[in-house]
DNA sequence: ATAATAGTGTCTCTTAGACAATATTTC
DNA sequence: GAAATATTGTCTAAGAGACACTATTAT
């Protein structure tokens, strides 16, 4: 045995961001086979020399120009289906990237057009190769992540309200949360928000305090997803 | 641009089982450079037309004969830096399995020796390649799964008592457990449990109820792992 | 009897969630 | 003034953890 099995290796990226009270995900239009024409998430091959998470970040940097420190990066998952890619075997590492809300227009040096796109709106089919999948596994390790870390900032800018964070939340996980409750908790999270001693910012009625986000890389206690828990009763019988 | 920056791709498995009251990973002694005569985590190169999981569940069986259904396999995480591998480019894509504590002897094919070795008398630079580091995020994920899905039961024969899933838990998570609180918490967490009806079994005292597990993926509320919150009062001057 | 494990009940303390009340702004 | 958002406080129900107590086996 002296030859190994010969793969091609990408990086495909789920960047969401929240946008216009929708959780929105970037997608780009391929101008090339295979899936000429159709959207697909941005990525490409990851380079001889390159670590993951480097490509990562050029893809990131080529499609998107979001610069680095603003974005927070972490590896999603592989996939390598044999027959993936109909060019030739591919294995992909997805990345999932969470991005506040910035007025960059998405300058695309590699993808035709880069658009921002809500993740409602895409059904299955919508997406090149498997990557409905990909974007749904991104999405839901994004719900899961903003219960017990504080993650939800990164869709932040870097000064906000408690109340521009509970939007991101009740965004992203699309359900409603008491403003009181949410503040208490959020503020009370050791470790989760800084003050920052400013308090101007308006979006309606009374000026809010303003935070940055602190040191704290978990949530304890975790902030819980409302309706997860069954209608007491019903698990043992049924089936 | 013709073709594809080249890749091998293999897979490798953290394996994991309860034996001897230790949490064990199963290592295999490499007959083969790189790193020969070295201990590694069982592995190996991905096949043209496989699947990334169908490629796992092959190594499982070749290098520890574990029957496929009784072992829990799931993706860990991708490892690619451009110098993990001296003789080529490669990328492994991470599986972690859990096993019930089996009488199998390992009977290994590709593997001069498999053997079962608790996780806590490896330490850093006893693995080659980047296996450290693959152990501990396999650990760290199976410890975090612990708390919210009813993975323990894959370290459980199919038919268990209420004693033996707490000690998977306390040796898995390192911690003493009350056996009061875990045994109503158990039983009464939906889905998590099915009683058998029979109970004799025995381990000491007075027989105990045999359970299989119950057809929950998720384990609401969870169960909390000790020791995670902070002392009251400090969360900024600790580490 | 003692030792060991299994299982139930009870108590207290903390937390989640509902929601009243107040504060500070714009219109 | 009304309307909107921010922030604090209070109440209640549920869950976590401590632990007394009983049950059933082996020796």
């Amino acid at each position: 045995m002296s030859a190994f099995p010969s793969f091609a290796v990408t990086v495909d990226l789920v960047v969401l961001t929240v946008r216009d009270d929708a959780l929105c995900v970037l997608v780009v239009e391929r101008g090339e086979a295979p899936y000429a024409g159709r959207r697909a998430l941005p990525g490409g091959f990851v380079h001889p020399g390159e670590d993951l998470e480097q490509a990562a970040r050029r893809e990131l940097a080529e499609e998107t120009g979001l610069a680095d420190g603003t974005v927070h990066l972490e590896q999603l998952r592989s996939y390598g289906a044999p027959d993936r890619d109909p060019r030739t075997r591919v294995v992909s590492v997805a990345h999932l990237a969470l991005a506040p809300d910035l007025p960059t227009p998405q300058a695309g040096t590699d993808a035709a057009a880069a658009a921002w796109v809500p993740v409602d709106s895409l059904g299955p089919g919508d997406l090149a190769f498997d990557h409905d999948e990909v974007l749904r596994d991104g999405v839901e390790r994004a719900r899961a992540k903003l219960e017990y870390s504080p993650l939800a900032t990164a869709f932040c800018p870097p000064e906000f309200t408690v109340g521009e964070l509970r939007r991101v939340y009740e965004i992203v996980w699309g359900a409603a949360l008491d403003p009181r409750n949410f503040h208490r908790k959020a503020t009370a999270t050791p470790g989760f928000l800084e003050a920052t001693g400013e308090r101007t910012n308006r979006q309606g009625g009374r000026p809010a305090e303003l935070f940055r986000r602190g040191p704290a890389t978990a949530l304890l206690p975790p902030l819980s997803r409302p309706g997860r828990s069954e209608p007491a009763g019903g698990t043992s019988a049924s089936t």
